[in-house]
DNA sequence: CCACATCCATACAGAGTTGAATGTAAAAAA
DNA sequence: TTTTTTACATTCAACTCTGTATGGATGTGG
């Protein structure tokens, strides 16, 4: 085989991810040969050895291309009027999630670390699931805490207890639509949580 | 080696199954062998082998010493007076099966379900999952749909979301409880919800 | 007390996977 | 153009795990 053009060896580095992404989704991370990876992108294993250093190595590539920190959403959204309405900003970044996981590539790697990989290696995903839930969580208490401040909040729910509601309903819906993503749309059904919640836990006026 | 009691050859398979569970949890499902699993039980493959048909059966019967429906929760309280308290039913059979968690047993083996296996052989832990998550909730539909009659729901909450709203928040707890258990107690924090949720969603008086 | 079934240890063959070594043709650098 | 590096393919040795076959000692039923 002969060499290929830096544009064509990042395209396979590209397949290579692709085709992890389907093998491991559909028979586990733990199952699934670099073998058998290689050949779904066409490939032999030498070209896996040659972009990654093991499996580690490639399942770590393959997280990275869907990172999505809670304060980046916030940032997507720009509204400065947001400043002045917290729980307008908390709604308004759940939709915008909740959005981005209806992608494809989003949906299937969230599903493959939370229902399809055990540790190995030098990997620990429930290691990575605690960074991702405590951080977007001390965002929620953050942003609720706003709410306290301006009396948007019933006066019997502290901003804790709204953040652990809120995020535990979004992260079981979450892990129910991981399971059969096609029975509901996490969008529409998030928000109905997200908008109920809401109603709920504001004050009444 | 010579020939066991039978109460010794019962004493060996539950041991069997003990261990499994230790290094399930410990190193995952998949990258365990069923050596290092009699090892840990002070035997060989041969006792495993005899007990077990492989790996799978061994996994069934692990899984098999802690079923816990949801009705048979409502009948270890067995108070007639629930029958018209369809929400304090709810309540109490939060109570009980987040008490029955907290028994190490069940927490590490719904921590090796949900969190340290993958698909293997002829065994789907999301299949499992997936069973489990519909009949509570379908069984929570039932209770709020009775206490909807009974106008006990604030008349902007139709039943389902609000058996929908309690399960994705358990559900979420859940996941977040069996990835750091020491962090907090998942019976004081998920009556917390419990009881927050319902207070919020109950017509006012 | 005898024969047999039971409970487990040991040994063995086979398959699958990994990582590294080596080969190689073309792209890129000189 | 020549040289070097890149981007893979191919091959090989080592290891691990599985399933099974076999053996042996001892409970257990008759």
């Amino acid at each position: 085989m002969a060499r290929r053009t830096k544009a064509e060896a990042a395209a396979t580095r590209e397949a290579l991810l692709d085709a992890a992404e389907d093998i491991f989704l559909e028979r586990g991370v733990a199952r699934t040969s670099l073998e058998q990876i290689a050949r779904q992108a066409g490939m032999t294993r030498g070209a896996v050895y040659w972009h990654f250093r093991n499996k580690a190595d490639l399942f770590r590539a393959m997280l990275d291309r869907v990172r999505m920190p809670f304060q980046e959403l916030i940032d997507e959204i720009d509204d400065p009027a947001l400043d002045d309405a917290p729980l307008e900003a908390i709604r308004l970044a759940c939709r915008q999630g909740l959005t981005r996981l209806e992608q494809p590539r989003y949906r299937r790697v969230h599903a493959i670390l939370i229902h399809h990989c055990e540790v190995f290696g030098e990997i620990d995903p429930l290691a990575m699931q605690n960074e991702i839930a405590s951080e977007s969580c001390g965002a929620l208490i953050e942003y609720f805490t706003v709410a306290c401040e301006y009396r948007l909040l019933r006066p019997d729910i502290t901003p804790e207890l709204a953040a652990r509601l809120l995020q535990s309903s979004l992260g079981g819906l979450f892990h129910d639509w991981l399971r059969n993503h096609e029975h509901f749309s996490i969008r529409e059904r998030g928000m109905e949580l997200v908008d109920t919640l809401l109603k709920l836990l504001a004050r009444e006026r």
